[in-house]
DNA sequence: TAGTGGTCTAGACCACGCT
DNA sequence: GCGTGGTCTAGACCACTAT
């Protein structure tokens, strides 16, 4: 048990950023993860602010992952970040190998549309406007991941069709076009989750988001699929063997 | 020019973000890169709306990196972002590929302290407690990268005094003690930037943070260093080619 | 119905940059 | 000195959850 909260009025130093400082110096000692902490109202009492004060302090934790907030619940300290590597290799199914431990791998496609983006169109090879298939991944019910995959019509017709309502894309591909797809280059970046991106995957509005671009493969090396996955960074990271 | 904003009260979505929504629309179009936008006062009272909400809106686009505020000058529409390609491969130093493009790389020591950790100690085959050495990258004397890099003491002898003060890690290594350090594997994962590292890198709390980490190793493949890079996640990408 | 977090207003003061 | 963004208060209303 810490003491009583201090905190220093004439310091410059903004109230909401040291309430911010002091809760977070008490989780997992004051507060454990998955506890309750004190209403926003009890706070404001026991730091002798205002109550918006103390919600402008969650709202960084928030943004930090470190506390999550319920409506007409309260606030909560996160559970512990359950990191997952995904890691390259020849198996480029997270679909399987999540299954294999026991989760629930779900993937749903929102919907395809043309795209034709000349750069991939070249990468891919294809003599048309690429198909772009918007797809979600959760876990547990959770969802874990956005993703953008370009496909050459031609060269897999009425994917559209065979993929929509069916789990995993490389069981598709394996199954309906003999095609085994592995990862090749990947461009890893830290982005910030714009408002759909959040309503999709749960997480705040500018929340961490792990993107990662590049190009799969089928075992002769010829392209097969331009990817662009978005993960929720507090679940996800990857790991790379390098050359 | 767009037209008039448009904000419903009455729709159940806050209005800070439907004003963010409206500004982010206008981002390139009404207001290009650098310009200044209307300040707090005028928006609100464009938006029909407290100067608090309007603060809140574009907390929301600053977070997102999308602009940036100057207390006493006023907000801006960030800059495109630069991104930059740090390729893994045999070449592990970002500042001499940096410097051969006319960019000022500088690396700065912030402190060396004994960091014994069990995990890390094995993988680098040390018998004595680590050295991490806590370092800042600027790249045209902007913040880029920082970084944590653990030694075994007993092998790179006197590391801490040849270092502080030189720019190039690579160099030193290579010059005094023979080795040519290349990257091993990495695990890569997007986070939310503390306290800390937002006043060092310059960005505000929470924004992505690219984190890169990882074992270097010398041209036989013997471990040399373990890495931790946090990178701005505005500022970097990071390519790799998987096996 | 009571308690919770979320939003919004009106008004105030401050620190900062510029002229 | 004035305009700027940043912070804080007091008070209000709302939507949601649980009882």
């Amino acid at each position: 048990m810490k003491g009583d909260p201090v905190i220093n009025r004439h310091s410059g130093v903004p109230l909401y950023g040291q309430i911010a400082q002091d809760l977070e110096g008490r989780l997992g000692d004051d507060y454990e993860p998955g506890d309750r902490l004190p209403s926003v109202a009890e706070l404001a009492e026991r730091y002798e602010v205002n109550r918006l004060t103390v919600h402008e302090a969650l709202g960084v934790l928030v943004r930090r992952g470190l506390v999550t907030t319920v409506k007409g619940k309260g606030s909560f300290v996160a559970l512990p970040i359950i990191r997952w590597d995904v890691r390259a290799g020849q198996d480029a199914s997270l679909t399987q190998a999540m299954g294999e431990r026991g989760h629930a791998v779900e993937n749903r496609v929102l919907g395809v549309v043309e795209d034709d983006d000349p750069e991939l169109r070249e990468q891919l090879g294809a003599t048309r406007a690429l198909l772009r298939f918007e797809s979600v991944r959760y876990v547990d019910d959770e969802p874990w991941s956005m993703t953008s995959t370009w496909f050459d019509p031609d060269r897999f017709p009425r994917l559209d069709e065979l993929w929509v309502d069916r789990s995993s894309l490389h069981l598709v591909l394996k199954q309906e076009y003999g095609v085994r797809m592995r990862r090749s280059t990947r461009t890893f970046a830290a982005l910030a989750a714009d408002a759909t991106e959040g309503q999709i995957l749960r997480v705040p509005v500018a929340s961490p988001i792990l993107q990662a671009r590049g190009l799969n493969v089928d075992e002769q090396g010829r392209p097969v699929a331009a990817v662009e996955h978005r993960f929720r960074g507090d679940r996800i990271q990857f790991s790379v063997e390098l050359g």
